[in-house]
RNA sequence: GGCGGCAUGGCCAAGUGGUAAGGCAAGGGAUUGCAAAUCCCUCAUCCCCAGUUCGAAUCUGGGUGCCGCCUCCA
């Protein structure tokens, strides 16, 4: 596949190209580990997942990296002075480390749940200390930072593209700031590389002063170079990051190295609920477990998102969520169809299976247009049910079919084909007898077999002709 | 005030100059022991206004609404 993609630096879709042939190397912005993420946060986490699924199909050695932030962030404007961390730990009267410990734990069970496949590395930022004070040494001494106490600022005039990702302009930066100025700060958009406060509950003692902590933006910057090197490939994020913390991370990083950080910054837009943003006092921020309780697979919720373009608005609803794990049942249903059409399959359809296939193709190559890709599946399977498929061009309609479930992740991880449960010889008894019992009339041992056949996973169809049967919903 | 983006049927969502993909839901009919599934049929002119064009959902201008960001700390 020749792949484009979007990126958010040049404004332009462009022809990707890795730094090194065959090999793939990206970092992504995780999550703050002081509170479980919620359904918004895993919007931007399905993203990568996709990217990581595209390229491990693509045979791509693929390098993925996605940080833990482990030191806090703010709570929110109402929430001066404390970051979102120490906050949750003075609420839950729990010390920050284990506030950590349980958040990754939880983080890490539900991408396990959505079917997201593990990264390479989740370092955290506590565990990089050494290298971030190095990158801050590093900035001071180059003249790109400079010190005022112990705490360490970026100059933002000392990197001229500053403000090229975002489009914001530095004077303009100023004149728009709402809160008040850092009077330490020599301009008010340089920003804080490392802070220093005997009061701070994580708090390091380094080269850098006796009471540090890091800023926001550094841990990105160490780590991904540590793990992906001065220059790497892909970097992500949701549009949240464009600015301040993605400007910042390429400001450091190329000064303290000289070199081109990144090559492809992709960003995903924001799940909205139901038409605006999720907020607590509408009580719709939504983790995981509330659409378990509703009777949904977080695999529904993973087809709703991926199935919408990763840089357009998604609306998220109920309803929506209903359309899209009904969508994917009759995708199931359709797979238990054609493991049937393989050996007895009738009609042609190679034509339409490869042009499907290509429609597939195409779609992702253009900026992962997912949707697109989507409809060419089901505009398959409405050839399928309408004309049928011939033995060969339904083993390529499956080839297909898996080829979309390698790279979207449409079925959980229930077997295929070797679906646990009932034989064919099995099933066929059943369906004898429960023919037998109705030839009898005695429907309700007729219906009892149907129901035991239904609850392992077999559809029936009762043809004028006689019954036919799929593995399925 | 500055920067960026979105607005397509009941719900979700592609399409970005050539006459509206796909999914879900809904209605009518066929079939059925009942049911499910399946089959047939029905279901939008693209937020509003004004332009450009032979032609616009797609371009331009102006509205309206929604979303992200604008660095004390992070």
């Amino acid at each position: 596949m020749e792949l484009r993609f979007y990126n958010s630096f040049s404004r332009q879709i462009e022809a990707f190209a890795p730094l090194e042939e065959g090999r793939v190397r990206m970092y992504h912005c995780g999550p703050t580990v002081y509170k479980r993420p919620h359904i918004g946060n895993y919007r931007a986490f399905l993203f990568a997942d996709l990217l990581r699924r595209l390229f491990d199909l693509e045979g791509y050695q693929v390098t993925q990296v996605m940080n833990l932030t482990d030191v806090g962030h703010l709570v929110d404007d109402a929430d001066d002075g404390e970051d979102k961390l120490l906050a949750e730990a003075r609420r839950a009267k729990l010390d920050p480390w284990k506030i950590v410990e349980q958040v990754s734990a939880q983080f890490f069970a539900d991408l396990d749940a959505l079917g997201v496949r593990p990264a390479h590395h989740y370092p955290k930022a506590t565990d990089h200390i050494p290298e971030m004070v190095r990158l801050v040494e590093l900035l001071v001494d180059s003249g790109h930072a400079y010190r005022v106490g112990d705490n360490y600022y970026f100059d933002v005039h000392a990197f001229a593209a500053y403000g090229r990702l975002s489009g914001n302009r530095i004077a303009e930066l100023e004149s728009g700031a709402r809160l008040e100025v850092n009077e330490e700060k020599r301009h008010p958009a340089d920003f804080a590389l490392w802070k220093s406060d005997p009061n701070h509950l994580m708090k390091w003692e380094t080269a850098l002063g006796p009471h540090g902590f890091p800023g926001w933006h550094i841990e990105c910057s160490a780590m991904s170079m540590k793990y992906l090197g001065d220059s790497f490939d892909i970097h992500t994020g949701g549009e949240d990051n464009v600015f301040p913390h993605h400007e910042c991370e390429i400001a450091q990083s190329e000064c303290a190295t000289g070199k081109p950080f990144v090559r492809l910054w992709m960003h995903t837009k924001f799940l909205q609920v139901d038409g605006g943003k999720m907020s607590k006092s509408l009580g719709n921020v939504y983790t995981l477990d509330d659409l378990i309780e509703r009777g949904f697979s977080p695999w529904d919720f993973r087809f709703l998102v991926l199935r919408g373009h990763y840089r357009t608005q998604l609306n998220f609803t109920w309803e929506a969520l209903r359309g899209a794990a009904e969508a994917r049942r009759s995708l199931l249903d359709w797979r238990g169809r054609l493991q049937a059409a393989e050996r007895n399959g009738h009609g042609q359809g190679q034509a339409e299976v490869r042009q499907a296939g290509a429609a597939f193709d195409r779609a992702l190559e253009d900026d992962l247009n997912t949707s697109e890709a989507v409809a060419a599946i089901f505009q398959l399977r409405n050839h399928f049910m309408h004309h049928g498929l011939s033995q060969q061009a339904a083993v390529a309609a499956m080839q297909l079919l898996a080829r979309a479930d390698e790279i979207l992740g449409l079925f959980e991880m229930t077997a295929d084909g070797a679906a646990p449960g009932l034989a064919d010889a099995e099933v066929e008894t059943l369906i004898a007898e429960r023919n037998l019992a109705r030839q009898e009339k005695d429907w309700a041992r007729a219906d009892q077999l149907r129901d035991q056949l239904h609850a392992a996973g077999i559809v029936l169809e009762d043809k004028f002709d006689g019954v036919r049967w799929h593995r399925g919903e």
